[in-house]
DNA sequence: ATGAAAGCGCTAACAT
DNA sequence: ATGTTAGCGCTTTCAT
């Protein structure tokens, strides 16, 4: 009869420098010369070096190699919802771009709460990543801080925080609000709304700036309705009391792709006809966007794209000498226009 | 004027258990039985070492602890694509449920390539991770199973290989075909088409059967494009073929969002009226195939439930006297009858 | 070019 | 209950 306490399955008995020392008649410097290839060693110990580490089938314990270098080469990455397409598609160009380099990529959600966001950045930081990449909530500007402070780059992705000294990858905001406003004034619209929720997000409030600025320069901005609070958890009530009272909205721009479907269900409910009763545009570009009925007029921004530069950036920070200057960079939104913002 | 070879930001210089001892006069021992908490220690010297590790700002290493403990306490999870909602959807299921317990994710995209995937198996095991959840190519049983004996637990998700031994979170997709199948005989139709595409994807192929079976059950298992191969790269010349011929289908299912969706934009071009040229069911659901017009007839599996159970099943094998056996949990799809799949 | 030895920061025997 | 010691597996001076 077995021991059923400390049973446990096969386990390969773990092959150390060593041990590849000793079956190549060198010393574990020697072995670590090879492994890191950054001192030379002769040809005929390398080879035996080589040959010892195929046979054994020796892997580098890359626990202890980070203990002694302080580096992990892996990267944390701190983003509101991964089930989001716009932070999907982020994240897809970061890890694309990374694990190129042999870094490898530790994703975490904060569904937009400060809390969570603090949590990770500090789970983040006591396992040690060489680099963070984050979308930040905006609240825990002293965590980020310390975190740089600390020795570790980090890198603000969609959104970015005043005097905090690190890179950048956004979208100018304001000019994807502006334009969106722009669109449909030249629509012959007047009475436009800008819906958005109660959350604070930087992004938004950007686009609601560069809303609010097109329409003052239309002169009408005092529309009551230019921006209102969508409530995300009561679609229903939110879409009705748009249309509550006598100075409804004829055209809406919806601050992101959650609000815009949410709002969209209610609508399609309550048989407002997009575009005809009500022109429809939508920030975030999605694919289905293009299929839907209406296809739907949005603002387009390079998410793909951003997660990749974002990635370049950190990259380059943690390279021999790297960027000493933090490395901002913007993206232009663009409008896409298809059905669901021109009245047939 | 200062050196610039060696110039780094400000590095806090690091503290560690040593530190704490010498400050609290207690040993690091001691320190290091207060931070585990699995060993008695007088109250007073607690309260010491604590009060040392506040006001010192200790944070403990958690790479040297790795290196000692042989547990990371980080997870790795390899799927096809972060950007597709259903993986998205499973990760999130993941993350939110590992992340109470202090586990920490590593995600690597597949696109299906087994070579990409080897290397992230590789990668993974080489970091150490203390555990895998994967949705298998199925082209790597080898490293798979290689991993396993090695001692890292593996859960499969989504997918599940024959003969591995490692527990998995499926879903039926033998039954999503064939009550997809008769959804459609239901209604009439008997030249129903399956489209999917030429990578091998085990799940597809299931739901190929199960779309087959009932067909056959149907007495119509001969249809000659019962089941027929897509081209993602270029949808149009692929709808085109299908339609070429007087036995054109009267319905199709899509094997998943991708196909569905690059089908369904051709279609949209081609003016073919879904649903009364067409049928349409599709495979996933997506929370936008609601809000499309017309709304889509789905297949839809609990990608999140099943994120969180796959986690909670490499959870039970890593705590203490983690699972001897492997679990296995199949989830049952769930047809949601809209739009596109029923006449006017 | 190579080997011996020290040490990264932690935990876990082993003594006491 | 506590301190001393060893050692996880690796890289890196420091000699030679």
């Amino acid at each position: 009869m077995t021991s059923d306490k400390t049973y446990r399955r096969h386990i390969t008995p773990t092959v150390t420098v060593k041990d590849i020392a000793r079956l190549s008649s060198t010393s574990p410097s020697t072995v670590s010369r090879v492994l890191t290839g950054a001192v030379p060693v002769a040809d005929d110990k390398r080879e035996a070096v080589l040959k010892a580490i195929e046979a054994a089938g020796y892997r580098p314990n890359l626990v202890a190699r980070s203990l002694k270098t302080k580096s992990t080469r892996s990267l944390g990455l701190i983003i509101n919802d991964i089930l989001n397409p716009f932070y999907g598609a982020l994240a897809r160009g970061v890890e694309d771009r990374v694990s190129t380099d042999g870094y490898t990529v530790m994703f975490c959600n904060t569904n937009e709460s400060p809390e969570r966001e603090l949590r990770s950045i500090s789970m983040l930081r006591d396992k040690a990543v060489d680099g963070v990449i984050m979308a930040p909530t905006g609240s825990n500007f002293e965590a980020m801080d310390s975190l740089i402070k600390s020795g570790t780059p980090l890198i603000q992705l969609d959104r970015r925080m005043p005097n905090l000294d690190a890179g950048s990858v956004t979208v100018d905001n304001e000019r994807g609000g502006y334009i969106a406003a722009q669109h449909l004034l030249a629509g012959g619209h007047r009475r436009i709304g800008f819906i958005t929720y109660e959350i604070h997000q930087m992004t938004v409030a950007q686009r609601e700036v560069g809303c609010k600025q097109a329409l003052a320069e239309a002169g009408i901005g005092d529309y009551p309705v230019s921006s209102m609070l969508f409530d995300l958890s009561d679609a229903t009530a939110a879409v009705e009391s748009l249309f509550a009272g006598d100075n409804a909205p004829t055209a809406l721009i919806a601050a992101n792709n959650r609000i815009a479907l949410a709002a969209l269900r209610v609508l399609k409910q309550l048989k407002v006809n997009v575009p005809n009763d009500l022109a429809f545009v939508v920030f975030d570009d999605l694919e289905i966007f293009e299929l839907m009925h209406p296809s739907l007029t949005d603002i387009s921004q390079p998410a793909y794209e951003m997660g990749c530069k974002a990635a370049e950036f950190l990259l380059a920070q943690l390279g021999p000498n790297g960027d000493a200057v933090s490395r901002h960079q913007v993206y232009l939104p663009e409008l896409i226009v298809r059905e669901s913002s021109l009245r047939n």
